[in-house]
DNA sequence: AATGAATCTACAAGCGCTTGCATGGCAGCA
DNA sequence: TGCTGCCATGCAAGCGCTTGTAGATTCATT
């Protein structure tokens, strides 16, 4: 049999004098124990360094002060800002966090979804990764009692469910508007795969703003990347520029293809954003040190992040009450205006 | 008393009209059970939904597939990068990975570290806080059979546990002389605290190449920060080109104040490269895309992850065994020359 | 002095799993 | 037929904690 390793409230029980029971209400604080007592029973766990183990706890309560986070990966600003704010917030709350990262595989996400709830976690925020296109792992989370918050990539296919989003639709809108008021006239797009919903999203904003505004709407300027990396921003605005009727400016899904665009262009000679502007969809730490600058459309990742575990952890502590009311959240982007669509100067 | 929520390995047994210890030895695939019984308990198994309860299972082996890392935070590029590979490396090995972010706090340090502790992670990853001078929550740590890898900001004073580090000093040594031999002459450095080894051995290589070289080294030209915030890298590049005797070329112990430096120094009307040459240490992702390009320090946060890792699980695993032999591994840095420091054109 | 209330503490079952050891069944051998 | 030996399975204790309930103690009250 194991040796036991580490001292256990039997120890303390002992070296104070009780029972078990006294000093496991002793060091929870509750009300039947005498202060007298709790004052003995709490300097003697000092001195012994007892240190509660909280898989006992969570077995016996069935409950655990952790969270898992799923996300794509973790080496994009957004994401990783996300999470930091996540575990920031959660961390204030008393909760641990769980990170897995899915590198966008739905294999992946559904095995991570099986340890999460193996670990008994009290509740999970995820942001869907790209391959997602059913959610029956998510739908079993949730009939295990665990509470599931999505962040960002989302899905309508999920009920009874918070939702944390940005105006997608609202904010790609506004930021085809201010290529529009700039004075560019033949707006191309980069999209990301439509089975996502924030990419038909931004895709529709672009169009609308477009289509309001009487510019023309061109099939060969819109393209479309599975995964919308650096490489591809290359490939797809060398195709752009290349066409017989090329366009003025660019709207790139994503802020790394907003950089490769720009690099692309500038290889062939072309000015930004004086002969093609550009624009990302989110805002990567470079946006703002690049040469041009990069106008983006920022996303809230601190409040996003915060209200997630927000929600999160009142929805897991509403389970007494009974039915907690889900929300769909949709917070607004905001448009950081930069040196690559800068074509008036009183812009 | 609480509900029974969800199916457990007595259900499973029933079911199948087997013992628990049978449906455990089944699923554990024990050589003992016939490939029939686990064949049948599996099914079984599958068809109930059953998910095997991983907090039981830990308290009742007295161990966890789960580690903790520490970190300062996540909105670093090369933490999160860090934190990016060490998931990865974990879920390869089948470990979990609790993220924990000190934001540079020594008593979050050990609030984690109590957290961990009660979790019985089987080791922990950490990246020393800024703040941390005194150790005893590692020991704490340690002493209650938890593993520890120490990656990048390292102390000495720990003693018996596995290190991954650069080497700041040769890293530092080479930068120093790149500038050098790109003709700069007057070297002015920007320092984190040195009571932090890392920024210690930094400013040592530096000195010593400048030393070597037989360049002068004036005090005037050695500034510290204890942050190395880009504002802190404003202010610092002002006093510094401020002095009646001015450096040509400064090099700063992170990116992030090498980029502020240059603008600040853009803004003073200076040329860079031409009139003053910056290098920094480590590297953002923005630090190749900017204008002008940051040369810099890459620091290889892929292989230190998967180190990390991998030295850390051997650890756990070599506890049978007895002594593990506990080694500090220092990898290269790479020297990443860009435009900021390119002085002569055949650099 | 006896009684009840109010306080405090201990007992023991239970959370879901692992595992050393015991047991039962059966083939093979004499 | 009776015995040994082996294989597959079951029993039950234990991991460290929580918690309903019973029991002990104290104190005030009559």
């Amino acid at each position: 049999m194991k040796k036991k390793s580490r001292i256990n409230i039997y120890d303390v029980a002992e070296a104070a004098g009780v029972s078990i029971s006294t000093v496991s209400r002793a060091l929870n604080d509750d009300a039947r124990i005498s202060p007298k007592t709790k004052a003995k029973v709490r300097a003697v766990a000092l001195r012994l360094g007892f240190q509660k183990n909280a898989l006992a706890t969570s077995l016996s309560t069935n409950q655990t002060k952790v969270i898992g986070v799923i996300v794509p990966q973790l080496n994009r600003e957004f994401l990783s800002s996300l999470v930091h704010n996540i575990e920031e917030t959660a961390f204030e709350m008393g909760y641990s966090v769980i990170v897995c990262q899915t590198n966008n595989s739905y294999e992946r996400e559904k095995t991570y979804m099986d340890t999460l709830i193996a670990s008994r976690v009290a509740g999970i925020v995820a942001t869907l990764s790209l391959e997602t296109e059913s959610f029956e792992h998510f739908e079993k989370a949730m009939e295990q009692g665990i509470k599931v918050v999505l962040v960002d990539r989302v899905t309508n296919a999920l009920k009874g469910i918070t939702k944390i989003v940005v105006d997608d639709y609202r904010g790609s809108f506004e930021g085809t508007q201010h290529l529009i008021d700039q004075g560019y006239t033949k707006i191309a797009y980069l999209s990301g795969p439509t089975k996502q919903l924030m990419y038909a999203d931004r895709l529709r904003g672009f169009q609308q703003a477009v289509k309001e505004a009487g510019l023309p709407l061109k099939d060969e300027w819109v393209k479309y990347s599975s995964n919308l990396s650096f490489e591809e921003g290359t490939r797809i605005a060398n195709e752009l520029l290349a066409l017989e009727n090329p366009p003025n400016a660019i709207f790139t899904a994503n802020n790394l293809t907003a950089i490769s665009t720009i690099a692309r262009a500038e290889e062939l000679g072309l000015k930004v954003p004086e002969e093609l502007g550009v624009i990302g969809f989110s805002e990567e730490p470079f946006s703002a040190f690049m040469k041009p600058s990069v106008t983006s459309i920022r996303q809230p990742s601190k409040a996003m992040g915060q209200l997630a575990v927000q929600k999160l952890i009142e929805e897991i502590n509403s389970d007494q009450n009974g039915s907690y009311i889900h929300q769909k959240v949709v917070l607004d982007t905001e448009l950081i205006c930069r040196d690559s669509t800068r074509l008036r100067k009183s812009g």
